[in-house]
DNA sequence: CGCGTCATGCGAACACTGTACGCAGATCGC
DNA sequence: GCGATCTGCGTACAGTGTTCGCATGACGCG
């Protein structure tokens, strides 16, 4: 048969791991982590489940891709003093977490064990905004594991919170009214807790 | 039948949701999260999986209680200054998720969300830490959450990271050989930490 | 003591999961 | 043009959470 255009139609054009991973995070995002079954996920690429294995070698190693594809958008620039830089990039990583609360439920997983790519540049450039602002060999990498620490942490836990939101149908305000946290009062949370941790990295 | 000691045999003894929790933590420390199973869980108390559906209304329920359950092993005591009483909860904390570090894999998606009654009691004793310790009212939830957030954090990357060993079989000094942190730098990285945190919530 | 009510255990079944295997057809290098 | 390699997929299997209905035992009350 002739390959016209038309033949091959649109959204196809052949599998490949990256549309896999795209697929993936739209999925995700859309109807959270215990929807993404490989059978659904295939189904959205048009395909059926097993034609997924010949790109990617099983579901975990998926998720992996999936969780570094995300940390690509964490932004990480020097510009200024390192305190604000630093800051910039934890709400940055913040900021990530919150638009793919999904996240929060695998982190545990797989964790900052396994890295890829985009993890180890994002970590390798916070390295060095401490290193700039003269913190010495072995304390830079200390500094930078508490801020994550802390950043990573109190995202967790507002993620979780967020996908309850999500989970229960209830829209914030109508929560907010019961006493819960709100958007408001969470990020006045995180900012207080960032700037204290940073300022006791200070000497 | 009489009903005598020994017809009614030993470990059964009847189900109750206390002991379905407490095999379900004891098969998690043994074998991780993705070993439970419904029907596993019900071999090791002898029993089918349906019949622990008369005490559990679910395994995302079952989950929810497992790990308030191990948040009871979490101690929090007033003892001298507050930044040494609040780093001893932050270290109880932290032994606790090392313990168990399927929690790690869970905390996404319960959180301190929905809290469980021995989860609701250490945030208040620990609040407490903070008020006695001269934190004026709004500021020692922020603080508490902080330091939290921390810990949390921090640890969740140790667990997943612990977990990664177990899951390989290799045991640690292998690994460390090979330019992976070991055990007494994981010990070290988490103390420099929650001493800057502690320095940072001083005045 | 006896009878009814209720709690508990469980067998069977359902819809769904991740994944191994082997076959077909397309694609590409020579 | 031919052979090898790559890609999609149908089928199948073991395992999952959970529901439903039945049976059997314990317990309260007359």
């Amino acid at each position: 048969m002739v390959s016209s255009v038309w033949t091959r139609e649109r959204p196809r054009a052949g599998l490949s791991q990256d549309r896999i991973v795209a697929a993936a995070v739209e999925l995700l995002d859309a109807d959270g982590l215990e929807a993404l079954s490989m059978r659904t996920l295939a189904a959205r690429l048009d395909t059926k489940a097993t034609s997924l294995y010949r790109h990617v070698a099983n579901k975990d190693e998926l998720i992996e891709l999936v969780v570094d594809e995300v940390y690509g958008e964490m932004e990480v620039v020097a510009s200024g003093p390192w305190r604000s830089s630093v800051a910039d990039a934890a709400r940055s990583l913040r900021a990530m977490v919150l638009r793919h609360p999904w996240v929060a439920s695998v982190l545990g997983q797989v964790g900052l064990a396994e890295l890829g790519p985009n993890l180890s540049d994002r970590s390798a450039r916070l390295l060095a905004l401490f290193t700039d602002g003269g913190f010495p060999g072995e304390e830079a990498d200390l500094a930078m594991k508490t801020v994550l620490g802390y950043v990573v942490g109190m995202t967790v836990s507002e993620a979780a919170y967020v996908q309850l939101l999500a989970r229960t149908g209830q829209d914030e305000e109508e929560l907010t009214a019961h006493g819960v946290t709100s958007k408001a009062l969470r990020d006045k949370t995180f900012e207080y807790g960032l700037e204290r941790v940073l300022k006791g990295l200070g000497d």
